[in-house]
DNA sequence: GAGAATCATATGCTATATGATTCTTGCAAT
DNA sequence: ATTGCAAGAATCATATAGCATATGATTCTC
């Protein structure tokens, strides 16, 4: 553990009824830098200390991080840390995005709003390249435009019940706790691009099919990273 | 609100330690049946004193019910209970389990071990006839039977993620807060015999189509009681 | 009747108490 | 000397109580 925030939040202190989403973000980070390793205890105390405020507001942080799968609650134990992904595990979420995600494409292609449409285009103008740097930020960075991207195509797919599906699984999240650069590469760039593409020219078959290569191939790319289980 | 219990805890403290898991039942209870009505906000100190006890393990049940989609916080607004799903909520998640039951029951049907499949034929054996009972409870047995059954196919397909996907769309949860009887048919009892009966006799393909038919009537006789949306 | 001021209510947090768990220490037995 | 075990101490999770502030409704003023 150890001092995750830079300053706990000072003498001034901050308006001091809207920790609660600040907590959960700086715990969140600590947990994806693996400030706090996978598999290890999370002392509520010491959190509440290092972060400069009471317990129960981290403990309702770490109750929305175990909905987000990243600890898990042992009664009158407290929280740890999960485990990474296992290859099974990678395997097994990868199928459940190439179940849901080529569909989601398919019908962003026919049913996006021009709107949808635009917003696409501009989150793919913003990235039009990997990231140069190499810092945790940076890749941070690409990991957010890659998680907002999948979003906003399933988003624009129509359904709203498989796009909460989808960002419940924090697919992104498990995938840059495994490794922070994995996803990354021009190759995710140009597959990314060819899917919008698929969908601006309203082509249904293809921008599913797109999708089903780009996540064949990012599965393919993760793998590797993942310890076998 | 008023009275979800019929006996806070009384003078006689139960054991006092382990509350929050009884709080988060009796409130998923008093939504489902609806003694808190849809979008109705959920005051935390009424519901500490019905239940009695503080509000601490109250917030972290309704942080818990949040994640089920039966509550949602607005930020120094607390928490209120969710609409009803509409007509259009209904058929996207429908839409949803339709990607990925067929694929989980036809891998069932290849993937289950033994053990598997004879704990299916037991969940089918002990329901073998709809709920002829007209009260709550009996319907709510019939739910989570449901809730049970589709719950084990998806886990003897092998998947722990899609199996956990699917479980926390709650749409159990949903369909039996929309109208509690809309699951207790005998032809949903005879579609759940199909299904097994394919996974059984390791056919795949059968069990996916037994499957995907059992969600497109599940579905049609769910929609007439949605309101539109 | 519209806008400003006031007041009640409920939220979100802090501080504290309680009891379970876990670590440490000491002693006995092999 | 080393291992096993038990008792006590320390630690930590969980719950309670209470406080300060934001919200929303009511009342007052113009």
């Amino acid at each position: 553990m150890s001092s995750l925030l830079p300053e706990p939040s000072g003498p001034g202190r901050l308006s001091s009824r809207m920790v609660s989403i600040d907590v959960y973000g700086q715990l969140a980070t600590a947990i994806l830098r693996n400030d706090i390793p996978p598999a290890s205890r999370v002392n509520i105390n010491a959190v509440a200390v290092s972060l400069g405020v009471s317990a129960t507001p981290v403990r309702e942080a770490l109750a929305r991080l175990e909905s987000d799968g990243l600890v898990t609650q042992l009664h009158l134990k407290g929280y740890r840390t999960t485990d990474l992904l296992t290859q099974r595990e990678i395997r097994d979420l990868w199928q459940f995005r190439m179940l849901i995600e080529p569909y989601g494409a398919g019908h962003a292609a026919t049913a996006a709003s021009p709107d949808q449409i635009a917003a696409l285009e501009h989150e793919i103008n913003s990235f039009t390249s990997a990231p140069t740097g190499s810092d945790f930020d940076s890749y941070q960075d690409f990991s957010d435009h890659d998680a907002r991207l999948h979003g906003l195509i399933l988003e624009a797919s129509g359904n709203a019940i498989i796009t909460r599906a989808f960002e419940r699984t924090h697919c992104h999240l498990h995938a840059f706790r495994l490794a922070y650069n994995s996803s990354a590469g021009s190759a995710t760039v140009d597959e990314h691009i060819a899917i919008v593409d698929h969908i601006s020219a309203r082509d249904a078959a293809g921008a599913a099919e797109a999708m089903m290569e780009h996540l064949a191939n990012s599965r393919d790319r993760l793998l590797p990273l993942a310890k076998e289980g």
